[in-house]
DNA sequence: CTGGAGGTTACCGTAAGGGGAAGGTCAACA
DNA sequence: TGTTGACCTTCCCCTTACGGTAACCTCCAG
């Protein structure tokens, strides 16, 4: 099938889908007119780079994750290291959005939102409370 | 005061502060070598760019909150406009990053994570589970 | 006077594509 | 047959907020 109806099924898009190709992560078949040619495999492993992004990988890590995929002599160990790594800094990163959170309402709380020009939020930013 | 210490007060660095230069947000006086100068004043605009920037602001969020600071005329409205826009896109990463979580938790535990191939981890990233 | 710490500019690289231009291809329809 | 519109191709620039590095300049202490 083409760019746009393999891209559609996983949930991606057409340039995402270049890119891939580009990054030799994915790369199709091609017809005899130039146009990519994505099997039902190449779409299942879309997918699988789809889903895994989501999960918030990188790119570099969805490779890594696609060789033991394909890899009969891995260790279910080596990937697990890639989920709890990622489980880590996704943490990490949700306590880092707190905070930012706890800071905003805390601003926002310190502001009328009114016409005047005093204003509690660039009080707060000008001298850190 | 020389760039390194300006930095080190605001809790910056020197590349950043020579960043926020060349897209002036921030130009300090120069010195006859050549050295910019900052200003107690600098240092203390400084901060506040590093406070807004750790509540989540981009730079360019930064640029109209300093103008609103430096606006007498300004509505408080506005800012607290700035910061509720900012609270809602930081709820949203949050919840973004709460459903990573969750799946990552769940192709965790489908993984024994020992020497075999079997692999929940890979199998739920190809099936989708 | 010399060495080292710290300053300067300038350029490249990042992650993961998005946007858009210029042009080739295909299928349907008059 | 001609044409139109949807879809494909490559190519190149743009994004964020700096970090790293090179080559070179300046200042200060010993």
């Amino acid at each position: 099938m083409n760019i746009s109806q393999a891209a559609q099924r996983a949930g991606l898009t057409a340039k995402a889908l270049r890119y891939y190709e580009s990054i030799d992560l994915l790369v199709p078949q091609r017809n005899p007119n130039g146009y990519r040619e994505y099997s039902q495999s190449d779409v299942a492993t879309l997918q699988f780079i789809q889903r895994a992004r989501a999960c918030g990988f990188t790119v570099e890590e969805v490779r890594e994750l696609l060789a033991l995929y394909r890899n009969p002599d891995r260790r279910s160990h080596d990937a697990k290291v890639l989920v709890e790594e990622k489980l880590l800094q996704v943490e990490q990163q949700l306590e880092s959005l707190k905070a930012m959170r706890s800071s905003l309402r805390g601003l926002a709380e310190a502001c009328a939102g009114d016409d005047f020009p005093e204003c509690g939020i660039l009080d707060h930013l000008a001298s850190g409370e």
